[in-house]
DNA sequence: TTGACAATTGAACAGCTATTCAACTATACT
DNA sequence: AGTATAGTTGAATAGCTGTTCAATTGTCAA
């Protein structure tokens, strides 16, 4: 009963739980793009453009001196970002202006900051 | 004026906005921290346990069988799920039993999942 | 048209990381 | 004590990914 193929060599298998638990778990479709939408947000540069771009539109130039790095490794990000969706880019003559592409990621950048500085504050003591 | 070193090569950076936003920037040991804690949940292996035990706890043994995956892999996981202090551990004879550490998890996995799944929806014209 | 510059792109390289494999620890049972 | 099993660990490997470098595109101005 079960998978053909086993690659666990357990014995002790809560069968009744495990069965259980098989029964609520999310779509694997839906748990990879949720591992992927974290992913995108993972990287350190890619977090810093978030946070400059959560305060205003940007060209590609303003990001790379605030960010002091260099023009093609900004540019490459931001073509990460804008596959995800999560920026969006206006093109003005020879530059290129990005902002946030809507106000969902704002709110997942404002609960994910609130959690870190909470936790923050717990180890203090 | 400025930084002693420019990466950036431009001409036209806008700089009163550029003034503007940096003094709004999220300090640099906050903005790593959320990347980290982005990265935790980035990977596929890693949300397919947290998927678990949002159900129920688990010994390595079902989450194993749930993920048909070795218990060395899910244990490697489970080892930086608890440094992160996502998850906690209790054991409990030969086994040792995993919980997710508290609810805010939950809520951020709710939410993002809601998101996804919102998305999938938009997509689908 | 020519020159200058903002931005993008592709290839290459280096660093990171997830899984595998084998060895090991710890606990339970006889 | 001896055996079996749950779980952990470290090293090695393979795959992924972020930055750099050089080349290219597109736009503006003279």
């Amino acid at each position: 009963m079960g998978k053909t193929e086993m690659i666990c060599d357990c014995d002790i298998i809560h069968k009744d739980i495990v069965d259980s638990v098989r029964n609520k778990l999310i779509d694997e479709d839906v748990l990879l793009s949720m591992a992927d939408f974290y992913k995108i947000l993972s990287d350190s540069t890619r977090i810093k453009i978030i946070n400059v771009l959560y305060e205003a539109e940007l060209c590609v130039c303003d990001i790379s001196v605030l960010l002091n790095m260099t023009k093609s490794a900004i540019s490459h990000q931001l073509r990460n970002l804008r596959e995800m969706n999560l920026v969006r880019a206006r093109k003005q003559g020879k530059e290129v202006y990005y902002s946030l592409s809507d106000d969902h990621i704002r709110k997942v950048f404002d609960m994910t900051r609130e959690h870190i500085e909470e936790r923050a504050n717990e180890t203090e003591c």
